[in-house]
RNA sequence: GCCCAGGUAGUGUAGUGGCCCAUCAUGUUUGCCUGUCACGCAAACGACUCGGAUUCGAAUUCCGACCUGGGCGCCA
């Protein structure tokens, strides 16, 4: 029977381990396999002389990066990896690999990501990207996790919309049978419909489109969005929430995946110390102004210079509040005090943004106001705004996106490093 | 979409007008080797993105296309 080749010990007696050939070293008499399963790797030696005719042929005919069934007696030696060595009985070919290979698992020679996307199922063999992965899916378990023990309810929404209700970012058109339809951007509108509907507090997980054209390392096509909503929450409330959760996943990950944070060279991985600062938009302004040659004002969007200049100035995770009303949505709910301004929040890393959110209107009217302000025709918003026509709570949310936590958590250089099959302008395939 | 830098064996690279029937590493194949662990040694195999131009001569210069990386824009 099959055993994780990491389970497998000087004192195991008999074993048998099932993977891939790894490396192969023939010294002649004596022949080395290097086999390789996603629990570790284990050395196989074959002594010629003494080895059966079947299990020559096969170590003869194997190619690299092929599947094995190797079965034997597990000798303990102390110039073998793990201390132990497996010297084969059976050493069967389950699956050859075709050779050459399209980039090298060993990584003796790098691979440019393009190449490695190509064959993303063998660069993945790879442990510093399987690592990626692991740590990925523990981020989104102790996600999931955190929430569920808040008293989230966790809600799926559609990707195949009607319209284009939030305008702004560009969709992607879809044929509908007889109709168009659009790849959603994101689930705001539904997850406020869940307010209506008295869920209090909902949350999905799950993927956004959007059809920009951008070229950069952090902009993904197709991008995995965590949104929350939350029913008689203000904005202070939920970036509590936000950055409670963001702790807990680091602090999760920290906690179960150190064999995979070590293989990422990442040491001394630290856990960000809540409460994030809150700084103003007008004093996050005031900073890139003095930072950076290009002029930026108040009124302006932060660009990725200012970004960096802030951030660098911050030092870790921080939220930018008090945003002027006329650079968010009109959703975002303005300041009874001072609506000039209103109480939208992003989360940054030092980095990049990784998440926005607000208090939203939930007043019908004012709503309406809103987006008439914003040179948009309400009438064209219905869908949106009926729930609000019915009693719906005050209630906040945001969204954050995935790659960027795993991305800026790993120190990852590019985003798509965080994607098993990422999809952008010219990447449609694998 | 704009700007910049690129495109050379399966992979990663060197080469900026003749010294290139193209460097190095890895890989693959063959031979030798009983303790390797990036095994070693010997030999062989394998490439200038495509189209056009300049030139006696182009991997190298120019033009166009396609592709890649980075930055910007766009992305509430």
């Amino acid at each position: 029977m099959r055993i994780p080749i990491q389970s497998v010990t000087p004192s195991s007696g008999q074993a048998e381990v099932v993977g891939w050939v790894h490396e192969v070293r023939d010294l002649g008499g004596l022949a080395f396999f290097l086999i390789r399963d996603r629990t570790g790797i284990i050395q196989v030696t074959i002594p010629k002389k003494k080895a059966s005719e079947a299990v020559l042929s096969a170590a003869k005919r194997v190619s690299r990066e092929s599947v094995v069934r190797v079965a034997g007696i597990i000798k303990a030696i102390d110039k073998a990896p793990g201390g132990r060595e497996l010297v084969p009985d059976v050493f069967e070919i389950i699956s050859l690999a075709d050779s050459p290979l399209p980039l090298d698992v060993v990584e003796k020679v790098p691979a440019d990501l393009d190449t490695r996307l190509d064959s993303r199922f063998l660069d993945a063999r790879r442990p510093r990207v399987a690592a990626v992965f692991q740590i990925r899916s523990a981020a989104m378990h102790a996600i999931n996790q955190y929430l569920h023990n808040e008293g989230f309810i966790n809600i799926t929404t559609p990707k195949i919309v009607a319209a284009a209700t939030e305008g702004g970012t560009e969709l992607f058109p879809i044929a509908y049978f007889d109709k168009e339809a659009f790849l959603n951007q994101s689930p705001q509108l539904y997850k406020q419909m869940m307010m209506a509907a008295g869920f209090e507090k909902v949350y999905e997980i799950g993927p956004i489109f959007r059809a920009e054209e951008h070229n950069t390392t952090k902009h993904l096509n197709e991008a995995t969005s965590i949104d929350i909503e939350v029913s008689y929450a203000d904005h202070l409330e939920v970036m509590r929430v936000l950055e409670e959760m963001i702790v807990k996943t680091y602090e999760y990950v920290s906690m179960n995946c150190s064999d995979q944070l070590t293989n990422l060279e990442i040491p001394d991985f630290s856990i960000p110390k809540t409460p994030f600062p809150r700084l103003c938009y007008g004093d996050a302004i005031e900073i890139a102004k003095k930072k950076i040659e290009d002029p930026i004002r108040y009124g302006d969007d932060i660009s990725p210079a200012a970004e960096r200049a802030i951030g660098a100035e911050m030092g870790g995770h921080y939220f930018i509040v008090d945003w002027p009303s006329e650079i968010r949505p009109y959703y975002a709910m303005p300041f009874e005090t001072d609506p000039s301004i209103c109480k939208a929040f992003d989360l940054m890393h030092p980095r990049m943004e990784l998440s926005s959110g607000a208090q939203r209107v939930h007043q019908h009217d004012l709503l309406v106001e809103q987006i008439k302000k914003k040179g948009l025709n309400p009438e064209s918003f219905e869908f949106y705004l009926r729930p609000f026509r019915y009693g719906i709570p005050p209630h906040a949310g945001w969204g954050l996106g995935a790659e960027r936590l795993v991305m800026t958590m790993l120190g990852l250089s590019n985003v798509r490093e965080a994607v098993l099959f990422p999809r952008d302008m010219h990447r449609l395939v694998p």
